[in-house]
Order: C-alpha cells, then sequence, then structure tokens
DNA sequence: ATGATCAAAATGGCATACCATTTTTCAGAG
DNA sequence: CTCTGAAAAATGGTATGCCATTTTGATCAT
C-alpha cells in the first residue's frame, strides 16, 4: 500500500490531504518539523509504521532528507500527540495504546462531546446549525453509496463541527487532541466492520436535539454515542493483536 | 519578590518545589530543556514573567546560560502547554488566557473531574479512598490555620488523587494538562480572596459520596463543585485587567 | 509633522559537529 | 554452549554557525 513510500518529501502544501491547521498565503513556509510531523503522522494511520515500530531519529531523518533538528522537534510533537513514545536510548516507538487505553479515551472523548453538546445547544449560530445539518445529508449520502472512507470523514466532521460549535476553544483543542489519539484504531476499525448503520439512528436523534437546542438531552445522548464505536473498535482490536508482549498494562480490566 | 532573581541555574532537581514526574536516580541527567521549562514555568506562575511578557529566546537564553536549543525546546514544550505562545517573528510570549478562556477552562476541568469522579467511585482502591480521606482533614486543619497557601496546594492534591482514583490514564493527563493551563490564574486569585470556607462544604459532600462508591451523585456534584472557583477567578480577574489590549477575544459573554 | 526608505538587529529554521552514555554486537574465556 | 567484557554503533543532548525573513529604528525627503 506504498504508492509513493518514503522518500524526499514534498514541502508543498504541508497537511496530508484533509484539513490540518489553516492554509496560509503562498509565500509562508511550513516549518521542516511540521512537514515531518504530518508525514510521520500519516504513515502511522496508514499502517505504515505499524505500532510498535522503533522509529530510528538519524536514520529516518536521512531516509527523508533533513537533519536531525527538525526530525528531533517532529518526534516531539508527535510524543506530545502521543503518537509515539520516547523511549530512552532506543529511539521512539510507534505507541501501540491497550485496549484498556482506547476504552479510556473514548470514555473521556465521550464526556468531551458531551460537554460540547451542552454548550453548542446554546451558544451554536443558526449558520453552523443548518452547516452541521448539511454534512448530515452529505453523510446520508455515502452511506447509502456504501462509501466507507467517506462516511468516516463526514462522521467526523460532523462531530468536530457540533464541537467547534461550542464556541468554547479549550474544548475544542482538547477535543481535537483526545480525538487524533483514536484516530488510527478508528479509522482502522471503520474499514472493516459491517455494523455500521447503528450510528445513523442515534446521528438523527443529535440533530434533533441539537436543531431544538435542547442542551440537556444532548448532553445526553452524546454521553453514550459512543459505546457502538467501543464495541466495533473492541472487536477490531482483539482480532488484530491476539499476541504482543508489548507496552500494553496488565489489561486489568476491558 | 526576587530572592533568587534569573541567573544561572542548577541543574539539581529539576523540578520547582512540588511534584512534577516521577524522580530518578542520581545517575540520570535532567535534559536541560526541562530544567529551563520547569524554571520558565515557575517564573510564570509567580509573575516574574508577567503575561503578555515577551520572551526573547536569544537573550533569555544567555540569562540562563544555555545555548538557544535547550531554550527552544522549553519554549516549545512551554507553547504545548499553552502557557505560552509563539508568535511568528516575535518570540514568544507569556500567554494570558481571557476571563472566557478561563470559564471555557474551568467547565472543561469541571467535566473532566465529573467523568473522574463517576469511575473513581468504582475503580478507587480502599487504600485510595483513605488517602483521600486523609489529605481532606489535612485539609482542613490547614483551613483552621489560616494556612492559604498549604490550603490551596491540598486543595490541588485532593482533586488530584479523586482524578487518580479513576484509574483512567488518559484522563489523568488531560485533567492534569488542563489544571496547568489553570494553575497561574488560580494561584493568584487564591491568594487575595475572601470567600473560601464554601469549597469546604462542597468537599464533605464529595467525600461522602466517593466513600459511600455512589458514581451517579459524585459526577453531579464534581460537575458544579468549580462554580465557586469561577466566582472566585472572575472577581481577580476583573480586578487585575481593567485596561488591556491584548489577545483577549471579543470579550462575548463572560 | 508625515511618510517613505533603508540598514541594523532580532528571529526562526536548519544543518552539523561534539560529547557522554547507553545499547548492541561479538569474540574470546571458561 | 554460556558467560564476560570490550569495542562498535546508536542515542540524546547541547552548542554553534549560517541564512533567509521580518521587525525595528533611524534617516531623509517632502
Amino acid at each position: 500500500m506504498g504508492m509513493k513510500d518514503d522518500d524526499t518529501l514534498d514541502v508543498e502544501g504541508a497537511e496530508s490531504g484533509e484539513d490540518r491547521e489553516a492554509r496560509e498565503e503562498p509565500g509562508k513556509r511550513t516549518p521542516l518539523a511540521q512537514v515531518v510531523a504530518a508525514h510521520l503522522r500519516d504513515m502511522i494511520a496508514q499502517n505504515e509504521l505499524a505500532p510498535g515500530a522503533r522509529v530510528r531519529e538519524r536514520s529516518i531523518a536521512r531516509q527523508l532528507s533533513v537533519s536531525r533538528t527538525p526530525m528531533r522537534e517532529a518526534l516531539r510533537i508527535l510524543a506530545a500527540e502521543r503518537l509515539v513514545e520516547l523511549l530512552p536510548n532506543r529511539g521512539a516507538v510507534v505507541s501501540k495504546p491497550s485496549p484498556k487505553d482506547v476504552k479510556d479515551l473514548l470514555s473521556v472523548l465521550a464526556s468531551l462531546e458531551s460537554l460540547a453538546g451542552e454548550q453548542a445547544a446554546v451558544n451554536a449560530s443558526d449558520d453552523e446549525l443548518a452547516e452541521i445539518r448539511a454534512l448530515h445529508f452529505e453523510m446520508l449520502a455515502t452511506f447509502e453509496r456504501g462509501d466507507r472512507l467517506a462516511y468516516f470523514k463526514l462522521n467526523q466532521a460532523i462531530h468536530r463541527a457540533i464541537v467547534a460549535a461550542s464556541h468554547n476553544a479549550a474544548l475544542i483543542e482538547l477535543h481535537a487532541q483526545t480525538n487524533a489519539r483514536l484516530y488510527r484504531v478508528r479509522y482502522q476499525s471503520n474499514l472493516n466492520n459491517a455494523q455500521w448503520p447503528t450510528a445513523i439512528e442515534e446521528h438523527e436523534t443529535i440533530l434533533e436535539a441539537l436543531c431544538a437546542r435542547d442542551a440537556e438531552a444532548l448532553a445526553r445522548i452524546l454521553r453514550g454515542h459512543l459505546g457502538s464505536t467501543w464495541a466495533k473498535v473492541k472487536e477490531r482490536l482483539e482480532a488484530e493483536a491476539p499476541d504482543d508482549a508489548d507496552q500494553s498494562e496488565r489489561p486489568d480490566e476491558w
């Protein structure tokens, strides 16, 4: 799955294919560190760099034809995002969240989205509401077509839009951050999973509550909404890692 | 207020006076960047570096007798913690959260603590519960003595302990992070404010619910607990910044 | 005064060299 | 064949030099 593998990288747009920060005018160059970080991020999301894989600062820097300085910075960035872990004297490794980790993250994410819903119901502008509705219908379209990837991205977009509509900067940030940590698992699990119609119904309800500006209801729904995600992800995780003597803590309780 | 001002810094313990990560055996050296970051953090918390102040990479690096490299890294760290903001071509400035920012952060923090309480009620070990109770009584002691600083720190410690008892790594992390962003304002507002007995009562209730392992109740109480904090902080903020043409967005709604 | 212009200073970014440790590897000893 | 120790390779950390831009000041013309 590498139509364009790890080679010298282009400093053009810097972001992968999606939305990553605002775009700046042509004259602005993007710091190499960020380009590198974005590149690594993609490699991780698409499993080119599998969880647990070592990322050697010097060697990978050479591969991408950058010096250690930006590479180091890039690794710091990814480490801050918890996408990699910095092991002392052994470089960075792509982090491999245990199922417990994922579950924990999902519970936090649900809580954040719940709060976001509550505040969005109050603060969202009518335009924002309209846009969210629009996204919803776009998503329905992708669902009918069975376009999983597009569905996935629209689903994310909707949730992001709701959170954005809370007009709570800190919340938006934290949500983005937490969501990013779950991106890979969700991406992976979305592509090979059969039970996705459930979410559609819930989305209908969410839309309804939001448009009615019913903070109470919206908060409640969103708090539970990620339950199905957990089911999907759990299944996927159990299939993907039957072995592993990795960084997973004690399985504790899944 | 500078008994030991900005001079060459000692690489001894690296952390300020409190708890900052685990301590390592003597042979382990702490990266300069972290020492510098900690130092700057303290300077910020104690208002040696006031919000809005510019932090010039090269000059401040010279003051602390370190080279640009660790200084740059330190600034990145602080920027990630949102303690400073990196302005292009004008160095870093100590960030100055608007009242709206603080309010938003507090609402997120409350939400996180609420979730933490819910999970702590289920997952906390008896030892952890005991420790929290102990901390509570210590806090009562400081209250009686009118020792504001100690009270402040114990209050923080209790909340941290509750969150820790959730056994939810992601949650613990996010809480710490969010709390850190509020540290300065809360620190400042705690020291000159009269209305602090209110929290005591609430803490009693919290303790009760926690020990009864009543997740429902605990979540509810914690969701509202920070309301009084907001009152205190708001008052303080209004007193502290009657002017300002800073980074504060539109005042929107406080 | 007002404003345009241009040089000095500061900044961000990147590459690279050095060094002290730590990890690995590997060969020889037992 | 395992154990041991030392050399080799990797790593993290730091200092520095260089360069392209941007900011800042100051000078000069209007």
